[in-house]
DNA sequence: GCTGAAAACTTAATAAG
DNA sequence: CTTATTAAGTTTTCAGC
């Protein structure tokens, strides 16, 4: 799927403001175009995957689990993907990527309301045979809208 | 602010089903309460921060954006606040982490039309006094919803 | 492809328990 | 705290361009 103007646009606006409080009207101010045309260009842009979906983020923090670690692990390259899977499908992980390395190639992201938890993620991690390098502390995190979306929005 | 089980499952299904595909009349039903009170906890549990916002989740490669890298970096402990907020200011960052260790503790996601702009960013974060360790193509990714908040729907 | 208008749907506010 | 009702707002559909 080719992407214009039209629907950069609306993509660097979707990450940049909170989905649920921009409506397809506001978008359409914005764009220049029909609030239709928006819903129509969402819809396109979430049937072709381009837009997988819209994820909540959580403040695990403040949600009660005040553990949250990222192990840097080796997994066997011909099994990373099943190894992935099954990472991902462990009690208390919340998140899993696969970097294309021979070595340290696979991020596992890990919450838990007791140290506990983590402990257990982490020998369930080791029964599959993924190896963990180092485990890191995550502090804080931030993310930002793609500046390339939204180069010819007026303002921006 | 303290979680019952209503937010708990609630905090679940959001994380678990695209957003904007579920009404909260929708979360009601599988929660056995009110849609007026999934209305209502939500907008606590958006007030009181634990869901920070809703993000889309774009497919980078799909959007004509080949070239996804991880760096993984050292930043001095004193300054890595500021650092990680210039870096996330850099353009085609798109995501950065602080991890709580004395090396390796800034995780910084570009991504880019051409390697130029990936190029363009290892010397940016160079010129901030931030030191490239490795950096790693991100293959995919994949996210979970925490069971805890959901281990008391019917059918989970 | 786009738009405006109508229909369908969703959320938030209210009143009451 | 909860819920049902209802008003306000939003998204989708559709005929016409």
């Amino acid at each position: 799927m080719n992407l214009d103007q039209t629907d950069r646009s609306i993509l660097y606006l979707v990450q940049k403001e909170n989905r649920t409080e921009l409506s397809t009207g506001d978008i359409a101010e914005q764009v220049g175009v029909s609030s239709s045309t928006v819903s129509n260009r969402l819809r396109r842009l979430r049937e072709s995957g381009i837009i997988v979906d819209y994820k909540p983020e959580i403040d695990y923090e403040k949600a009660g689990i005040p553990h949250h670690v990222l192990f840097v692990c080796t997994a066997p390259i011909g099994d990373l993907k099943r190894v992935a899977t099954d990472a991902l499908n462990t009690p208390n992980v919340v998140n899993v990527r696969e970097l294309l390395s021979g070595t340290r190639n696979l991020l596992v992201e890990v919450v838990g309301v007791q140290t506990t938890d983590v402990e257990r993620v982490a020998e369930d991690l080791d029964a599959l045979g993924i190896d963990i390098e180092t485990s890191e502390i995550v502090r804080e995190e931030y993310s930002r809208p793609l500046g390339h979306f939204g180069s010819q929005l007026s303002g921006e």
